[in-house]
This record gives structure tokens, C-alpha cells and sequence, in this order.
DNA sequence: ACCGTAACCTACGGTCTCGTAAGTATGGCA
DNA sequence: TGCCATACTTACGAGACCGTAGGTTACGGT
């Protein structure tokens, strides 16, 4: 029960969030004979951490054993107690960080004033979450320890679709239209942008930005009006 | 390596697929003490799917155990391991059947000419999938044994996006639009339905008609034009 | 050079689960 | 009635895995 929830942020600052400390198998000696690693506390519990996510996301979290974890860090087990109290507890922080990420993400895209530009650029935010954090993504797409209730991928999109909810809600009152179908409205968008993004992460055809694009042009426009050649308004680089 | 896939059709007969037999722990004995229920074996295979389908929906492939399923069926082990040579077996095969099944009934759909027609059917044979076989799709939408590659939900909306595919690429040549942007179309329309579905699995608050028009309605109108009062056009009453 | 503490290890207990070997009951049919 | 195939059982081996007890090594400050 000594799960360490601690800092809120994220602490990674590499590219992908890779630390900078080994974490294969730690049986390569780098060049000076590094026999063991001995890591720092604050490090190690990173490097677990980053190890943790990408065996979740490969194996799912039955699937992944704390010794696999652990041997991949080049490390014993115990270790791994030591930190997060046990596999339930990694498991619970590397989904935590996740779902903050991606929620900052998508929330902080969801401020501007018109309901397409809110669109587009909460299409944007979750492509370039996948994009940046695939391996999170796919564990938040998996399933959960104690099978649904909270922390499920149904429970995030759940959230995200609550707060493209209210905007709707907003939205639909000021035009004259039931309120109440706002639900299902924001729940429709949510799964149209996620389920387009899970197969983006595959087949990464389109680029991202041009993905985004096609996604306003089809939720604002309908397929009975598309555009031939849709446009972002915000135009980004990367 | 027994596994057996046989007879391709169903076979269940009843209202939603549960046999006539007793499918509870065999505890309770009905009127004329019968002690032990010895069925033959087909029914017992039935049972053993019926079951089986109950419990991966609910606590997914690794979280079921075979005793669990025997036990459940009033029945040991080495019983479940002759009819489908272990528990991979079984949940080939209840996969199998509930893959069949969602996509006979779609693909059924997905033949009429209009595309606004196809995309209303399609919608409304998902959502209907959803309700009639609940536990099948939970299935469907949970992991596989050996994580992803065949078998997952993914690449079976991929099977169903690659049908709504090729109608839409017809539709994007006849219209004049790229082709090439068919695939992120279909996996757009299908991703909006299928998580809707899968919302509207658990909060069943419109009926099934009035969210099969309002997919529609969004899908082929926009957010942009949005009809108050969207209507199916098919009417139908179950 | 010493010593405490933080990082880490080996070894093991207990539980769970898959899968199998070998034997028992039961119901229909000659 | 007696046979025999089919349905089903008990019992167990083997392995994986979680989690812990208790001991060991190396680093940093003094």
C-alpha cells in the first residue's frame, strides 16, 4: 500500500521521454567498464517507470510480469517493490501520467471560441499525443487491472467527451436544439477522432495535420457537403 | 492443437442464445432431483461457449481461468479441454462465431444504393449487434490472448472499414474527391459508430432508432447544418 | 579511513493455473 | 441382462507469478 503517487509532473525531458540512463538489458559495458548501474533513486523509479509503460503496452497489464520488468531494468525484483508497492502500483502511476498528459493536452487545445476551430484543435491535440506518446495511448486503449470501472479507456474518453459535452451543450442551446443529445453528439466526435487516431498510429499515411483537416472537414461538413481540399486554420509546422 | 472450429453457423436457438439447459453452478436441483445432468455432447459444447462468452466479456481472457468456466458449467476441467483442446480453443472459437456474426449483419446492411442509406443501415446493424449480443462485443472490444495482430477489435473494424472503404471510394471517384483519402473516411465513419455504440452500451438513454438517426444526421450534415429533428429513413420498429 | 544509508541481491513461500493421466458412472442397444 | 461407447471425475505434475525476509555492496559525507 505504499503506492507513490508523488510528483504531477511528468519529469521526462528527452525527445520521446526516454531517459538518459540505460534501459536495455544493462548488459552491454558501455566503455569504461560500468559494471553495475547503480542508479540514483529518482532515476531508477524513471526508468522503471519508462519500462513499465512500453511492456504495458506491448503485453497488456496481465500480461507483463514484474521479473520481465524488472530483468529488463537490470534489475531484481524487489526493486520494483521498493518503488511502487508492487506491479498494481507501477501500473497505476504510469496510467496517471498518461491520462494527465493526454488530458492537458486535449483540454488545454479546447479553449478557442468557435466550435470548429475547438474542433480542430482537439483533433490536432490527440493526434499529436499518439504521435508523441503511442505506447501511452495504447495502454490507455487496453484494458485495466479490475476490468472496467475507473481508469478504463471508456472512463478517459468519458471525461474528454464530458468537456466536449458542455461546449456542445452551449452550443446546441444557442441554436435552438436539444440539449440533451449533446451526450451523444460529443460522444460521436470523441470516437470518431480516437478511433481515426488508433488506426493513424498503424498506417500513418496522411500526415498528421492533413489527418486533422479531413476530420474538421468531415464533422463540420457532413459527407453531403465535403470539402475537396480541406485546410487547417491554424497553420503549424510540425 | 484440437481445436475445433466446425460447423460455421450458430446454432443457438433461443431468444439470445442461451441453450434450454441449466447453465448456473448445477447446484440447484429442479423438481425430480437430478443429481447430475449428463447432457450430450453438443449441448455441453454449447453450454461451454455460452458460458465462456459470459466470462471473457466480463473479466477478459487472462482474468478467466478454465476451472473457472468448467466450474461454472457444473462440470470439471478435462471436460472443457476435450471439446476444445484448451482454453485458447474456446476462445477461438467464441471469438470466431461473434466476428461472424457482427459482420454478417453489417456486411447485410451495407448493400443498399444511396450512401446515406448504406450509413444509416450500417449504423443502426451495429448498434442492433450491440444490443442483441452485448457480451460479444465486449469480447470484441477487449484484448486477445496474443495481444494485437489478427483477431482484434482493430483489425476487425479494419474488415468493416475496408467495406465502407470501397463504397466510398466509388462515391469519392464519382464525385471527383482523391480516392486515396477513402480509408480515412471509413475508418472515421466506423471509429463515430462504433464508440458510440460502445457508449451507448452502458447509458442506453436514447433508443437505438433515435441514435442510429442522429449518427446519421452528424455523419451526413455536419456540425455545421445539423437537422433538428433528424429522422431515419428506413422506419422500422424493433 | 570510517560509517551510515541508500541501492540492490539471492532465495524462498504460497498461490494460481494450465494441461494430462488414469479411472468411474451412465444410458442406450443387442 | 450384459456390453460398450460416451460423458465425466479425481488427482496430480509442472511452471509461472506475486510478494517478502533477510543479507550484501557501494557511495558520500566527515
Amino acid at each position: 500500500m505504499a503506492i507513490d503517487s508523488s510528483s504531477t509532473n511528468d519529469g521526462s525531458k528527452g525527445k520521446t521521454s526516454r531517459p538518459a540512463g540505460p534501459s536495455g538489458s544493462a548488459a552491454a559495458p558501455g566503455g569504461r567498464r560500468a559494471r553495475r548501474v547503480r542508479m540514483t533513486g529518482a532515476e531508477r523509479r524513471e526508468q522503471l517507470l519508462d519500462i513499465g509503460r512500453t511492456l504495458f503496452a506491448e503485453r497488456g497489464y496481465e500480461g507483463t510480469s514484474v521479473e520481465e520488468i524488472a530483468a529488463k531494468a537490470g534489475v531484481s525484483k524487489p526493486v520494483v517493490y521498493e518503488h511502487f508497492g508492487g506491479k498494481e502500483g507501477l501500473y497505476a502511476v504510469v496510467v496517471d501520467r498518461e491520462m494527465r498528459q493526454l488530458l492537458d493536452m486535449v483540454t488545454g487545445a479546447l479553449t478557442a471560441g468557435h466550435p470548429r476551430e475547438l474542433l480542430e484543435q482537439a483533433a490536432f491535440a490527440l493526434l499529436d499525443y499518439i504521435e508523441t506518446f503511442t505506447d501511452g495511448f495504447r495502454i490507455l486503449v487496453r484494458d485495466s487491472p479490475v476490468a472496467q470501472s475507473t481508469g478504463t479507456f471508456a472512463s478517459l474518453i468519458s471525461d474528454i467527451a464530458t468537456q466536449v459535452e458542455d461546449i456542445l451543450g452551449l452550443e446546441f442551446k444557442a441554436r435552438g436544439f436539444d440539449p440533451k443529445l449533446a451526450p451523444l453528439y460529443a460522444q460521436a466526435l470523441v470516437g470518431m477522432v480516437a478511433l481515426t487516431g488508433q488506426w493513424w498510429v498503424d498506417a500513418r499515411k496522411p500526415k498528421k495535420a492533413e489527418v486533422a483537416a479531413h476530420l474538421v472537414n468531415l464533422a463540420w461538413h457532413g459527407l453531403g457537403n465535403l470539402e475537396p481540399k480541406p485546410r487547417l486554420i491554424g497553420h503549424r509546422k510540425n
